[in-house]
DNA sequence: TCACCAACTGTGTCA
DNA sequence: CAGTTGGTGA
């Protein structure tokens, strides 16, 4: 006890060691929240105050769950398998499985990614030949998630005019394809979930029993269902069989456009009467002038719950800035600065690239790779997410279960079997009229199509037939090569990848057999225990058993359950709910690439943020989103926060973004450091740049108005200026194409060229971005950061030139 | 039916 | 730039 304790500070002391009530923990960045979540478990099982059956621990993403559970066992040695610790998702896929009869749901129900989610949508819309110009399939998508996110059936969401009526209407019918094909997507595993515990008072009895504590972590990424979900599981806030431990941070809160509601904390301190509120607000892992940067940025949001971050740890090293001529040479310079960061000693693990959105890896991963300097890319397209492993996991969904039309569509002609999409319209409008998935309806038909379509039924059936009794390694293995994808691949040009994907699928079956402590052995066919189920719960609780038992609960020990489960339904649920990482190499050392989400939870000695530009980072689509702001700036505070002794902050004044090169302005939140702890590394040539020394009062603080924020105020040196005489630019004494094409536009007799800064009496300073005409009909396009790119006539509009 | 190419479009974060 | 759609010819 006396060492599970020691070293907590006094409020996490104090937090870990709460009574058995409800509990909200403001815990900040770097303050330890893990350690208190799980030394809380660890606590209240050594003593004896809550047996492991008895925890309920939540989590957002599966690298969360896993750090918990390892720690977990590292404090206290017991068997982890009988606790709920997991994802939301995780968790409710498990509750639908050991209840899936009582939730309507085929016990081997597939889950859609986001992926399978749009192509359902679109086949939907097909189907039903809706116009998918004026209800775009992208639209319907986030329409269904944001409802079923509030917890709303179709059948519930309020109606205001006739598009809205008809999106509800399609809403409806996307869930009755679903139900049809036996799938369900990420946001339907959570209401289905929350569904079957309010319809069923005996199950929700049960769990309201069973767990006695439930511990959510990053509770502001919580959405409306999810916090009614837990006030479920909970017994509400009134009775209260549980006693929920919340912990979040408002200003980490970085998932609202997922549906997570920060409001959800101030709600559950009031609705619970939550008497218990600690702030963890020292921070362990950054140094004073990293730790300085985070809090005066994050001061400028208006909707907070207070909390300010400290350390013991001295000043550090101040926070370095650098400002590139183009994404290429910031990536250059950072290769530069890692090299000697790693021959300083750290380890290129420790060494993290940030970016706003995938799509910049790009650039830096060339750069690194150049460099022959190891690198791992996070997110970005993910194992279980490549085509050729969506092909060999729809071959395996049609294994347990061939009414999955998304599954059946995307394999019968892959590879080419002739089919095309003649045949299939026939045959979806054959399923349809009779009611019946695509594979049933294939009996049906006749003539030379109908040979076609059932060949590769018959080769399902085959397939099935020989895998009856294989364990999930051969059976994986077995069905790449019969099923023709391997063979095909080896066609195709760069197909070898692709096979060598295949192969490496092979080996995730396997790891994930070992995983789950499955035995290599066992036919993936046939049901083995899996997951605990909630049958028998902790020690003290009486045995309820609101189960049918063909649901097939099995019972290992006294209070420990399962569902079974084949191993190959387990597979495929992992697949979906696991993306898994996208390169191999775990154990090597490479510098850590990631998008600034990826990053939350993690922390490394240094930290590049990169990219840190107007309408990048804060990006441009948040702009028209309400308090989307506000989020940008929680997520640069997550992105600074993660970084233990060296931050570096970097923007380039020239972008290639979609094709064709961009000229932004550096990001309104290097206004927002302290000067003092920023050391540029470029010269800012005019002593003061943007911002700094300006007086404060002359902008608004408002993203959306703002007309007169001193936006792009950095006095551009000398030796940034391009585009005239062809002198060395900096950037390899090459001009770009766009520069070239200014310089010839400069010749034409128009005094403005791309790339230069101008000021405008009404939008500020920008930077011009485009010109076209000449003479009277001149104009320029101008980027003037948040107040848009514009188009303005010189023949109207006067413009200062700046720098 | 399918391979191939041209034109077009959209481009943010996650389970 | 990348992925997707649409058209064409075999």
């Amino acid at each position: 006890m006396s060492t599970l304790l020691a070293n907590l500070n006094e409020q996490q002391l104090a937090a870990v060691t709460l009574p058995p009530q409800h509990a909200l923990i403001l815990a900040g960045a770097g303050s330890g929240k893990t350690r208190v979540l799980t030394t809380r478990i660890a606590w209240l099982i050594s003593t004896g105050q809550a047996s492991p059956q008895g925890i309920l621990a939540v989590t957002f993403t599966n690298k969360a769950a896993k750090e918990m559970l390892t720690r977990l066992t590292a404090m206290l040695p017991i068997n982890t398998r009988g606790m709920w610790i997991g994802t939301f998702h995780g968790l409710c896929n498990r509750m639908l499985r050991a209840h899936h009869r009582d939730a309507a749901l085929p016990q081997t129900f597939q889950i859609l990614d986001s992926q399978d989610q749009l192509a359902a949508i679109k086949r939907l819309l097909k189907t039903l030949g809706v116009d998918d110009e004026k209800y775009p399939p992208r639209n319907l998508q986030h329409f269904v998630n944001h409802c079923k996110e509030q917890g709303l059936r179709a059948g519930q969401v309020e109606v205001w005019d006739d598009y809205n009526r008809r999106m509800v209407e399609l809403y409806a019918a996307y869930d009755d394809q679903c139900q049809r094909e036996g799938v369900v997507d990420f946001a339907e595993l959570l209401l289905r979930s929350y569904e079957l515990l309010q319809r069923n008072q005996l199950l929700r009895e049960h769990y309201q029993h069973r767990f006695r504590h439930i511990l959510i972590d990053e509770f502001q990424d919580t959405n409306v269902l999810q916090y009614k979900w837990i006030g479920l599981l909970a017994g509400g806030p009134e009775r209260g069989s549980a006693a929920v431990f919340a912990v979040g941070d408002d200003d980490q809160s970085i998932y609202a456009f997922r549906g997570a509601n920060v409001g959800n904390m101030a709600a559950f301190e009031r609705e619970y009467r939550v008497q218990n509120l600690i702030k963890l607000e020292q921070n362990y892992r950054s140094h004073g002038h990293i730790l300085g940067c985070a809090n005066a940025l994050i001061a400028n949001n208006a909707k907070r719950l207070g909390k300010n971050l400290w350390t013991e740890s001295g000043e550090g090293e101040p926070v370095r800035v650098y400002e590139a001529m183009t994404d290429g040479q910031e990536s250059q310079w950072l290769v530069e600065e890692i090299r000697s960061l790693v021959a300083e000693g750290h380890l290129r693990n420790d060494v993290a690239v940030l970016y706003r959105s995938n799509a910049q890896s790009r650039v830096i991963e060339h750069a690194l790779f150049s460099a022959g300097m190891p690198y791992r890319v996070y997110g970005g397209l993910r194992f279980f997410e490549r085509a050729e492993i969506k092909h060999a996991l729809a071959y395996l969904r049609l294994l347990e279960n061939p009414d999955d039309d998304g599954a059946f569509l995307r394999v019968v002609n892959f590879p080419a079997r002739g089919i095309g999409a003649r045949t299939l319209e026939q045959l979806q409008d054959a399923a349809r009229a009779r009611g019946i998935s695509l594979f049933a309806a294939v009996g049906g038909l006749s003539g030379a199509a109908a040979t076609k379509l059932a060949a590769f039924t018959g080769l399902v059936a085959r397939l099935r037939d020989e895998t009856r009794r294989m364990p999930l390694t051969d059976l994986v293995e077995h069905l790449i090569e019969r099923s023709g994808l391997v063979a095909h691949f080896e066609t195709e040009k760069e197909g070898q990848e692709r096979i060598e994907n295949l192969r490496e699928l092979v080996n995730a079956a396997a790891a994930f057999l070992a995983e789950e402590g499955i035995s290599q052995d066992v036919p993936a066919r046939e049901g083995v225990a899996v997951a605990d189920a909630p049958m028998a719960g902790a020690g003290d609780a009486q045995p309820v058993a609101p189960i049918d038992p063909a649901d097939g609960i099995e019972v290992l020990a006294p209070g420990v359950s399962a569902v079974r489960l084949t191993p190959l339904a387990a597979f495929l649920g992992h697949a979906s709910l696991e993306a898994g990482e996208n390169q191999a190499g775990e154990g090597a050392d490479a510098v850590q690439l990631m998008t600034v989400h990826s990053a939350k939870g993690l922390e490394f000695d240094a930290v590049f943020i990169t990219g840190l530009e107007e309408g990048l980072f804060p990006h441009e689509n948040s702009a028209t989103e309400p308090e989307g702001l506000e989020e940008e700036r929680r997520l640069m505070y997550v992105a600074i926060t993660r970084a233990r002794q060296r931050l570096y902050l970097s923007f380039s004044q020239t972008r290639m973004l979609h094709g064709q090169t961009r000229y932004n302005l550096r990001s309104r939140f290097f206004d927002e450091l302290p000067e003092g702890s920023l050391k540029w590394l470029t010269p800012r040539v005019g002593g003061t740049a943007r911002g700094f020394g300006a007086p404060r009062e002359a902008w608004s603080p408002r993203w959306e108005s703002g007309a007169q924020h001193a936006s792009g105020g950095a006095r551009r040196g000398e030796w940034r200026e391009f585009g005239h005489s062809g002198r060395d630019t900096g950037d390899n004494g090459r001009l770009s194409q766009a520069e070239q094409r200014a310089a010839l536009r400069f010749d034409r007799g128009v005094p403005w060229r791309v790339g230069q800064n101008v000021a405008h009496a009404r939008f500020g300073e920008g930077v011009i971005v485009g010109i076209e005409g000449s003479g009277e009909d001149a104009r320029v396009q101008i980027n003037f950061g948040r107040q848009g790119i514009k188009w303005l006539a010189l023949s109207v509009a006067r413009l200062e030139p700046v720098g």
